[in-house]
DNA sequence: GCCAACGTTGGC
DNA sequence: GCCAACGTTGGC
């Protein structure tokens, strides 16, 4: 039985469309930077399902699903001064952060808008819908995940 | 650009 | 351990 999750992007930074042209459309999920949401990364198993979400795009909305196709390993991000992900309590001797890789499993024909989200029954307790919510990697239930494929016109 | 809702930092 | 100050996220 796999996971299911959440993973949000600024477009500007790294967009559903750049992973669609990434080598073998897969990534390495850096700069994480947030206990909670690197637990969750830590928790990721391969052959977990996760949505693409484009926050601070316009309009926000869950735009595509990935495969986890690596599980969580060192960030090596965050000892790169250079990097913008750079964090100095980070070595690679003692990791703080950690990433995974994902692989595009596909872009929705129609992007699932956050507003288009508010309401739908069975996503009342959903994460991203939460007043404030900021968590950048978060859980989905199944019953969420299904019926949100299921919005997206695709097979649940 | 505004600002609510966080999470982190650091003085005490 | 408390909490004020500060920084960030992200919808609007």
């Amino acid at each position: 039985m796999p996971a299911y999750w959440l993973l949000k992007s600024e477009p500007s930074t790294f967009s559903i469309e750049d992973l669609a042209r990434s080598p073998k459309r897969t990534t390495c999920w850096e700069g994480v930077r947030n206990y909670q949401a690197r637990n969750f990364l830590r928790s990721m198993a391969v052959g977990d399902l996760a949505f693409f979400y484009h926050s601070n795009a316009d309009p926000p909305a869950i735009v595509g699903i990935v495969d986890v196709v690596k599980a969580a390993y060192p960030d090596s991000y965050a000892w790169q001064p250079e990097s913008r992900y750079f964090d100095e309590k980070s070595s690679e001797q003692n990791p703080r952060w950690v990433m995974v890789d994902v692989r595009l499993n596909k872009v929705l024909r129609t992007p699932l808008s956050l507003e288009s989200l508010r309401g739908v029954k069975g996503l009342e307790k959903m994460e991203l819908l939460r007043k404030g919510s900021r968590l950048s990697v978060q859980p989905v239930r199944e019953s969420e995940w299904k019926i949100i494929v299921r919005l997206s016109g695709g097979k649940a």
